[in-house]
DNA sequence: GCGCTTTATGACGATAGGCGCATTGCGCGC
DNA sequence: GCGCGCAATGCGCCTATCGTCATAAAGCGC
């Protein structure tokens, strides 16, 4: 486990981390972006948002090294970096699982 | 890796499990909380923060099953429930190191 | 150069959530 | 029962962020 206390600079860094993952948008792009670059048209169609609204989530996933662009011509193509992300939401997908099955047993059993 | 696509749901929930992570007072709960079971008063001690504040953050943190109470005469002691948090927390943490390692690289480089 | 397409940014309204104050509820000792 | 201390909730303020529209910047073909 980590290390006793964290510093409060560093609490701030890593839930500043996780508030780039707390939004669906985000999280959404991260997804699709897993699956092979794509160029934002493409994210645009979708996600069904409009066109400022990606290119801001964009950059800010960009700024915090989740994504690289690269350029396709005219276009741009972004591509997921790494697989933490990946790994992240694999953990707490299979524990929100848990969970349920866990209420589920509450239920037989009441 | 998880599969090729989540469903909007998934999304949804996965993306909300990570906004409680994502706001620094309910992180510093948590990490407060993995050194051992504590109740409100040394959290409200702990943190700063007004109890009122910390009795919603501990709620939601309830609520989300990451923490439990239990008696203890007067008082409610609060615990960290499973390792999940940690885990989260160490792999971002290590990223977070990886990603200043590599700035430092590239400085030195240009 | 000019226009056209694609992406980024400025400005704005709307909403969510942090945070505290004051109050209510709740469990214990008397 | 009553009072007392701890925890939860109603209310309001305020900041941050979402999400859009409109506009500017940048890259390409002509």
């Amino acid at each position: 486990m980590a290390q006793g206390t964290l510093t409060p600079e560093a609490l701030e860094e890593i839930s500043q981390f996780f508030r780039l993952l707390a939004e669906p948008t985000r999280l959404q792009l991260l997804c699709q972006l897993r699956q092979g670059p794509m160029d934002v048209a493409s994210l645009i169609q979708a996600t069904g948002f409009s066109q400022s609204h990606i290119s801001r989530q964009l950059g800010q996933l960009q700024r915090a090294g989740l994504v690289t662009s690269e350029r396709d011509g005219v276009r741009l193509l972004y591509r997921a970096e790494g697989a933490l992300v990946d790994d992240l939401c694999l953990l707490v997908q299979t524990r929100l699982r848990q969970r349920l099955e866990a209420q589920l047993q509450h239920l037989a059993v009441s």
